[in-house]
DNA sequence: GACAAAAAATGAATGACCTCTAAATTTCGG
DNA sequence: CCGAAATTTAGAGGTCATTCATTTTTTGTC
């Protein structure tokens, strides 16, 4: 039973995050309101509080949508790695930057990121943090499957590799869409070279 | 002349930034109002904003008060860095994090970041931003001095290292604030880590 | 010492998120 | 088809950052 009742709550659901997308996009997070979003999905403005607790858990729902996708596609590359290390922890880790734009634009990434580092005690912080430790560890599994294949020592721990490189991805993620003069491109070229600075290290290589 | 002016301007705006850092401290960002901070400064809300932009803005120049000192204590040890670099590295990093919590607590941090990266393009963000690049090449700048050293092979690039060795700490250093849970030394042990495995790679030494 | 101009301080007003209550509407089980 | 339960809604506030016009204070000049 319950049929009705639970599709139209879905309904209502994805009319809220349809119309709060398309707005967000096209004026912008501060500028829009509420009002705007309940007005445009057919609602007055105290339902959708019923279904989000905050503008920005709203934001929260959208990139939530996002990290399903891209977790997908990284799944893919993790269970069938391309032969060269290097190029398959890039692949990932452009997957990754390269679907970030589909739904979202640079401001509402801004947005988002510093909502969720403001809000770290909220509901809101902590799902945002949830997504991206997913996506870390994906990066930790794509690590362990290089392993077994010998393409990295054991000497290395998974986990902190995993970790390193998910952080050089998510710093120049975020500084990419703090910068609106720097393109998709150029942080694609650092983050390469800078992968295979990690794979290369830092020390003289002992000859011998 | 203009002596008076000058001196009681430049008082008020420190008057301002006390009573800030004490209630941001005491109560929290969120908690204190600008009412409050004009109050405890003798002041009316209105005049807080001759003197700061907005909120953040106080915040933002409470950070900087930071910046500068962790910048000192940074330029003696890129000056005369430990015999053994990833030593050298972890010392600095260590600055870094150590210095980041003598003014500040986590709470402040998160919003702090938060906010630069939310209002990243007003001058709170550009602030922020900059503090950022200082100490990144304050790392890039250690690099340089290791590798005059000959303690890093010609055929990194110095900018992409210390740019790596900054994200890592940066990164870490905001999943330290973001999770109250963490202790600053359990956050100290995982860089050290890391900064291990960036110096060694994640290639098998070729023994030849 | 008095006055005009510049600068700073202030009180009041605005706008937006969010809350709450009470009433209207809709759905569901029997 | 009826009454119970859940959902939606309007509307009235509350809170707080921020702005603006006005007033007050300070400065430089005659």
């Amino acid at each position: 039973m319950s049929g009705l009742r639970e599709r139209q709550k879905a309904g209502r659901r994805k009319d809220i995050l349809e119309a709060a997308s398309l707005l967000f996009r096209r004026d912008g997070f501060a500028e829009t309101q509420i009002e705007k979003i309940a007005a445009r999905a057919g609602l007055s403005p105290a339902t959708v509080y019923n279904y989000f607790a905050s503008k920005g858990d709203l934001l929260l729902a959208l990139v939530a949508l996002d990290g399903e996708e891209v977790r997908a596609v990284g799944a893919a590359i993790v269970a069938a790695p391309p032969p060269d290390p290097v190029a398959a922890v890039n692949r990932l880790l452009e997957g990754y930057v390269d679907h970030s734009l589909v739904h979202l634009d640079k401001r509402l990434w801004r947005q988002m990121m510093g909502t969720a580092l403001s809000n770290a005690e909220t509901p809101i912080g902590a799902g945002y943090r949830a997504l991206d430790r997913k996506l870390a560890q994906q990066v930790t599994a794509l690590c362990r499957a290089l392993r077994s294949r010998n393409d990295i020592p054991a000497s290395v721990s998974c986990e902190d590799a995993g970790q390193v490189l998910f952080y050089v991805c998510n710093a120049l993620f975020a500084e990419f869409v703090a910068d609106d003069a720097m393109s998709l491109d150029a942080m694609k070229r650092r983050m390469c070279r800078e992968i295979r600075l990690v794979f290369n290290g830092l020390r003289k290589r002992t000859a011998a």
